[in-house]
DNA sequence: GTTTGAGTACTGGACAGTCTAGTTCTTCAG
DNA sequence: CTGAAGAACTAGACTGTCCAGTACTCAAAC
């Protein structure tokens, strides 16, 4: 029939893997039972025990796959078309898609799913830390650094700088987050934050 | 004997919730038993539920028992002797104070237990961000709302100043604090950081 | 002597992980 | 193309453990 490129156990491997992100997010580590991934992935608890040892192992596989996710966000932050008279256009719209990308629910539930395993799954929460937010930021540095170059910017240390770029714009959306269930940010509350966040770092940083 | 101001009835309430505390902290709310808190407190379990009527209460009640210890930091910030010439350095003792106080790990620890449980329980995530955080970061907005009627500083909107400083300050060590396990900020760090966020919020605001 | 709590056993439910018996897919030889 | 061997999968029962919450008995405090 359909060109099924995919044997029977990977599709079932995949099927086991979305469906255990998505319930992992839902209802936390412990809240989650492997029942619910099974169901949920249409497949018997014995299929998902013969892809994954145990749960914890399926929940680092699980989690892990997901820094993957971040290759895109790199690209986002990699290029800024640097004209100068239309730097802060251009940082505001480079602002504007971190923060719409880093307030997507998704995003934030599964930055709220790591914090909270965190004490448990200790090299998750580094290796994630790692692979996914200071591949960003240094990313973003060496794009400030770039700006720096051409003189468009004052800038000593670009690490620095990016911290305090995301500090400015995603401190408050993102504390919100953790906090409330999930708040929901407006399309408004996000312009806000981009123009005040990039008003702030272009009267530091320039 | 002493003179026991309280009864014993007392004795034991405060007894349940320092254990509590100290139990939900170390272990996480899922992670806790009743035992395990009745053994720290030294105290029988059906005292335990005489004093609160089920898990999810007591937990309720010993965390949000914790924000009354946010006064002390809000004092914290509410002050600031402002002269002029030592403006900068006024303002980089205060971020010293904020971030020694938000980087100890008790403070992280109940944060990340907040977090961890703010879908099962949602409106104490809101409660104790309203009660905590935005109670600080109100008093600071007056602070430097008070630097700006001096002339001291440029603020349009004194709480968006509040939100920007915090962001500079807290970014970078909170979520590294958030994703590892404890990795300890060492003096000379948070001394970087105070150093660095204070020169980017001067840049930006005076 | 009555209230309060300690100690401890118990109930009932949830859930990780195993086991078994029967079913479907894949593959490869003929 | 056919059909048998073997792998992967299903369904559901089962074990052992953990734990919230209750019940009951006995000692201590007031």
């Amino acid at each position: 029939m359909e060109e099924t490129a995919q044997s029977r156990s990977v599709r079932k491997h995949q099927a086991i893997v979305t469906a255990a992100i998505e319930v992992f997010m839902a209802k936390g580590y412990p809240g989650t039972s492997m029942d619910d991934i099974a169901k949920l992935a249409a497949v018997s608890k014995q299929t998902v025990y013969k892809h994954f040892t145990d749960k914890e192992k399926l929940f680092r596989e699980v989690v892990l796959a997901t820094t993957a996710q971040v290759d895109a966000m790199i690209d986002l932050v990699a290029h800024i078309p640097a004209e100068a008279d239309t730097l802060e256009e251009n940082l505001t719209r480079l602002a504007h898609r971190l923060l719409t990308t880093l307030t997507q629910p998704q995003v934030l539930q599964l930055r709220r799913l790591i914090i909270a395993n965190a004490d448990a799954f200790p090299e998750l929460g580094a290796t994630w830390y790692e692979r996914g937010f200071e591949r960003v930021l240094a990313t973003l540095a060496t794009t400030f650094q770039r700006l720096a170059d051409r003189g468009l910017l004052r800038i000593d240390d670009p690490l620095l700088a990016a911290n305090h770029f995301s500090g400015l714009l995603l401190w408050i959306p993102v504390n919100q987050a953790m906090f409330h269930g999930g708040p929901q940010h407006t399309r408004a509350d996000i312009d806000r934050y981009a123009a005040a966040g990039v008003r702030a770092f272009l009267g530091a940083y320039r």
